[in-house]
DNA sequence: GTTTATGCAAACGATTTGCAGTGGT
DNA sequence: ACCACTGCAAATCGTTTGCATAAAC
């Protein structure tokens, strides 16, 4: 049920080429539906978080591309991710207190996240419970459901122990 | 199932005052064990948090008292709000897109809530139901569950038929 | 060629913080 | 009296926007 756990941001690894073309297109499509561009800055930045295995934020892209000597303007950041959004291949996920994290969803299981009150830690979990849940809950309103989003704040295994703290969901 | 549904903000209602006295209780127990002190304006914003039977941003609480005649710093209700968190009064509810959203839980009974993408209605729904759910997912990862957060995205019956927004969960 | 995108820097808006004065305890 | 709290205004910080230039189509 445990899907993975992780801890830094973006942090760009080796990519299947064979699903960033896929990406691509998704992206090329979308695009050209309502009569937008297919970007140099796009096509970097769609490599970027297809590389980045993990949460990040908007600032995290453009840290990572830095370092990799690759100039991106933050404004296009930030005009960049809501269309990957809204194409399908990305998602905002948790949020900490008030800024935006996204994490690519492009071939990856569905999952929810538990976090640490204490180290932060992010774990993932499968969300199939969930979304039939959503369902069932959502039915009796008359409501459709597009998406959600569900966090569990707690204690990870590690800090079970450690000092206490009592922030519930920060 | 269904526990209401809502669309206005921190409109002040007839409190019961026995509740209020209770919460007033707890909120001095908190602040008494931290060397924390029970002033005029804490006490105020309970009143006007336990009188809203809404979710509410932090400026709604201010304009609402304002309206009131009363007036609070705009400070001293962010420096208060985290406090009423802490002691479980309040807590923060869903968000809209990197704002923050509070609603009192003080004596109600625990909820999620479905927003509607079109119109932003609000419907609360039980949350039993999740409460079990988040345990038997976090046991196997050995996360001891503080608390968790739930939203459905989707389309209320209302807007079911009305013109498309294809905008998944801000 | 036309139109959308980029990058920069300025603008924004919610939240936070420093500080001098006020008020619980 | 002491120390926390308030109010104000200034400071932060993530995010958005205006505009001149560059790049897709």
């Amino acid at each position: 049920m445990n899907v993975g756990s992780a801890k830094d941001n973006a942090v760009p690894t080796k990519l299947d080429e064979q699903t960033v073309s896929r990406a691509e297109d998704v992206l090329r499509n979308y695009l050209r539906e309502r009569g937008l561009k297919l970007t140099s800055e796009r096509q970097t930045l769609l490599r970027a978080i297809l590389g980045s295995q993990e949460h990040f934020e908007p600032e995290d892209l453009l840290v990572s591309l830095r370092q990799q000597g690759i100039r991106v303007g933050k404004a296009t950041i930030y005009r960049t991710l809501p269309l990957l959004v809204d194409c399908g291949i990305l998602r905002r996920a948790f949020l900490g207190q008030n800024r935006a994290y996204y994490e690519h969803c492009f071939g990856s299981m569905p999952h929810d996240h538990m976090i640490c009150t204490i180290c932060s830690r992010v774990i993932e979990f499968d969300s199939s419970e969930i979304r039939q849940l959503r369902e069932r809950v959502a039915e009796p309103a008359g409501f459709t459901v597009q998406s959600h989003r569900f966090q569990i704040a707690g204690l990870c295994r590690e800090c079970k122990t450690g000092p206490q703290n009592p922030s519930p969901m920060a």
